[in-house]
DNA sequence: GATGAATGAGGCTTCATTCAT
DNA sequence: AATGAATGAAGCCTCATTCAT
């Protein structure tokens, strides 16, 4: 087992395993992929396999580390290269949204797949990604907005990343009656009712908030 | 698991089954479970199970359809009751943080396990769940506001979704740095920022970065 | 179990059962067939099968008794009532391919599956039918030939016994190739050569016997 | 077993499943007969057999198929090496009941379980099997008799066939009422009968043919 | 007596893992 | 390092048998 636990310091090889186990894991999901089906993908040898990963569950776990890594550094640089809160949120939705597309076996395993349990380290793993999600987004409402934010960040935040998995998620399972548009489309019309919310309803008053 | 009506016509046996397949998919996920599992939880023989179902992935994809209808006639109910937007939005909100904790098995297998393939049949009924609760949403939005609504129902609807779904599977991943408070508290804040959205940026026209 | 040995002491229910066994296990062999499907065929609930017959084994091995009986009783009849050895002869073989024609499931189960092992009662059943099928050919034999048949009667009924069934299984396996004919020109062609032989070879003298 | 040669390419651990197969085969019936009980017989793990064979049905079809292409070329030859019709004939007479004694595995899956249904392919297995060797036999009819052969010589064939069957099988049942001599005085007599006939009826006319 | 729902032992088959090459 | 043939534990499923109705 050479490979070490950063992503960066994976060897060549094992990376094309990886990638390989992701392109399967998408198309097939946990319960189906088997390890011969991986290493025929990546083009090695079913024993090869073994070279870089102890086990099945290991290999998925990584599979599901490195899904999730690609996918969180997207969007945390979006995060933070936007210029305001609405732009910093439409950055990472696009970026989403376009990941789907580009990337689109990557975010199958994220979002099709979520707790698939392919062994308890995976459910531990997206745990991680959603509070390292949530954390950033509400770290950049807190950078852009600090005081002046008349909610709770975290709620925020949350509602947010609701927002922004399920639109990835409708893109992904590619449901041709809903959100027929560009990306571009859906993410400025899915940002546009983020940030000005379903308004007070007009007839009666009871849509006040207390 | 409260449901013990008669589900188009399964017979109470069926439904015990089902239930048992439910509970033990929450715990331990599409992969591990086993059929003698499911068989144990039940209080029936393993040839039974099979006296039911035709499969494993036969008996799977209908535990899947069973929590899936509990799920959304809870959500809809929900939304017909409400007397305007708000109130209808938080009662669904409220309905499916309470389910999660009621039934949090069901709710686990939805949530955890959105489409974990347990064959290709799972994927189909977890894209119709979603394409029905956008709509019922969409209705609703509507119901109470029609022409006034300024968004895009389908997408604010989709927000929604996105953001009942995110806090139904923080409640359900049991994370305890967030969400600390009641169902009740959690429902009422992630409503108010819906309703509200995150607002413009309070110095200038646009966001102001630091 | 009411059953007695003797085929004519069996109820009528039993033996309707075992006319279905009969049938089925033509169609699928010994391997293949099921309890529920003797029962099915029998228009009888699978507990009933139970109350006549003790076990799977119990039922086949009575089944291929039954069918033996059926063809030994007609083989003996056919052989009784010769007024010649030849017409003996080939009265059984007519009855043997006529039997195979109106009684083929019976036919089937004897030729097509003579010592399948549905355990080995069956076994026992059939190197009885042989023994007792053998004895009786050379008894006709003796009986109207006496000391003036030239050869060892139970090698000659052995070599009858053979062309008999043979010819049956080649009418069984149904080939379109052979035997085109009618039974009746089969059985008489076939009987030719057994009383005539071969015949010496003409052109040198070795095909004399010694 | 001695036959080691390929078999139409088949690898020689195949072969030394198929072998084992035979064996097996030929003690327990086709009903009986487990895949742990041929991979065992083999020496080799139960997963094994299924790199060489897809599965029970298949694993023992081809043993079937082995059996038969050895039993098949032994009679062939000695058909093709006899220098007379009584030469070959009582060649292959003695070779098939040597073959019993030496192979008896082999010998009794054909006999024994003759069509004993491991699935349909078995049977036109068995099919072509009497075809090819009522072929040859006639051919050597027709090759050292010609137009003197006074018969039909399908029907003669068919004759000897059913005669060479029914020796064989008499050894393998090992009933020892009968055939108590040894193969030479079996084949020899079980010949003569052939090849003189029963004869005509000494005392009256009536045994001659029409 | 007749039934068929229920059962679980046991078989076929898969596939993660090993290891000799 | 790379391989893939070999393995056997483990799971799905079948079906002979039972037994309450």
């Amino acid at each position: 087992m050479k490979c070490s636990m950063e992503i960066d310091g994976v060897s060549p090889k094992a990376l094309t395993i990886l990638e390989a186990a992701v392109r399967v894991l998408a198309v097939h999901g946990f319960e189906a992929t088997k390890i011969e089906d991986v290493a025929r993908e990546a083009g090695v040898g079913k024993g090869t396999v073994y070279e870089y990963f102890d086990s099945k569950e290991d290999l998925f776990a990584r599979a599901v580390q490195l899904a999730t890594r690609m996918y969180a550094r997207i969007l945390r640089e979006a995060l933070e290269n936007g210029t305001s809160l609405r732009d910093a949120l439409e950055r990472s939705l696009l970026a989403s949204l376009q990941f789907c597309e580009t990337s689109r076996p990557v975010a199958q395993v994220l979002l099709d797949n979520p707790v698939g349990r392919a062994g308890a380290s995976v459910r531990e793993w997206l745990i991680d990604f959603r509070r390292e999600m949530v954390g950033a987004i509400a770290r950049t409402i807190r950078h852009h907005r600090g005081a002046d934010f008349a909610r709770d960040p975290e709620i925020a935040a949350n509602v947010f990343l609701g927002a922004l998995n399920n639109a990835s998620l409708a893109r992904i399972l590619d449901d041709p009656e809903e959100y027929k548009g560009t990306v571009e489309e859906m993410a400025r019309e899915t940002l546009a009712v983020i940030m000005d919310g379903f308004g007070p309803d007009p007839a009666r008053g009871e849509d006040r908030r207390g």
